[in-house]
DNA sequence: ATCGTAATTGCACCTGGTTGTAATTATAAT
DNA sequence: ATTATAATTACAACCAGGTGCAATTACGAT
């Protein structure tokens, strides 16, 4: 596991805790909410408390170690894929669909163009319906 | 005001207390968080709840008298205009710049093209840097 | 204008997330 | 292997936001 080394080269140490929680994040394809990974890891090892699980994933984050994306209201957090940065969560089935990096060229260009704005879009997370569901729902 | 009217019409009655969260969100330009909201309707009116607010505020939105949207960690609040949905907010100075509703159009018909998705692209507000920042910084 | 009633408010309490701090522990140096 | 120490943890306390409920109030009917 890659990350676990880029986090010790940046000076962090290496606590049961923070493997852990790097191990459920990395070992879970899904996105995963605050919520689910507080319950998994008291599961694996009780009395670990809530504010170190949240400490831990803001410092994960900053290393780089996990991504944090806003769905809704909530936080889903997922391990960093090289490539494809966005992702399409069907709001009904609740999958998740990898999406391409530079969807978001056409309006950043324009947005850059018409009002001189600069937008930055990393790694964000759409709610939807995917096909299956669009077509039940018809 | 004619969300005044509106509301009531959905039959809601209307206490000071709405009245005067109505009020102080179209009176006010800019888009005003949820704490801010309490401060100046506590300001006005002392003694009025907490969750008075936050229930009328969910109330608001369901009748369509104001927009709720998500900004990074916070939700801000603004009334309904009529035409441009979207909202490019500067993470450096606060200024908020609407913009075209159909920015997002192209994103839109090319998920729905490649993975058959159905995105929902209402007055989202996103954050980056606007024209004079950029310079400033650069 | 008064009244009856269903809707609304304020309160108490709860949950998710955050922060300060003393006790603990991973790691580097010996 | 021991030790020193700086980082990390668990805990308590705190804040934003939300919910159930009894007391209050807006508003239609009289």
């Amino acid at each position: 596991m890659s990350c676990v080394v880029t986090f010790k080269e940046k000076g962090f140490k290496l606590t049961p805790q923070r493997k852990l929680i790097m191990d459920i994040i990395h070992d879970n394809e899904a996105h995963l909410t605050t919520e689910k990974i507080i319950t998994h890891v008291q599961a694996r090892m009780p009395g670990v408390h809530k504010s170190t699980i949240y400490r831990t994933l803001e410092l994960l984050e900053k290393a780089g170690c996990v991504y944090k994306s806003a769905l809704g209201d909530k936080f889903i957090y997922h391990h960093p894929e090289e490539g494809h940065h966005h992702h399409l969560v069907c709001r009904k089935c609740g999958q998740s669909i990898d999406c391409d990096e530079d969807i978001f060229a056409p309006v950043e260009r324009s947005i850059g163009e018409e009002y001189g704005f600069h937008i930055d879009f990393k790694h964000i997370v759409m709610s939807g319906l995917c096909k299956e569901c669009r077509r039940k729902t018809s």
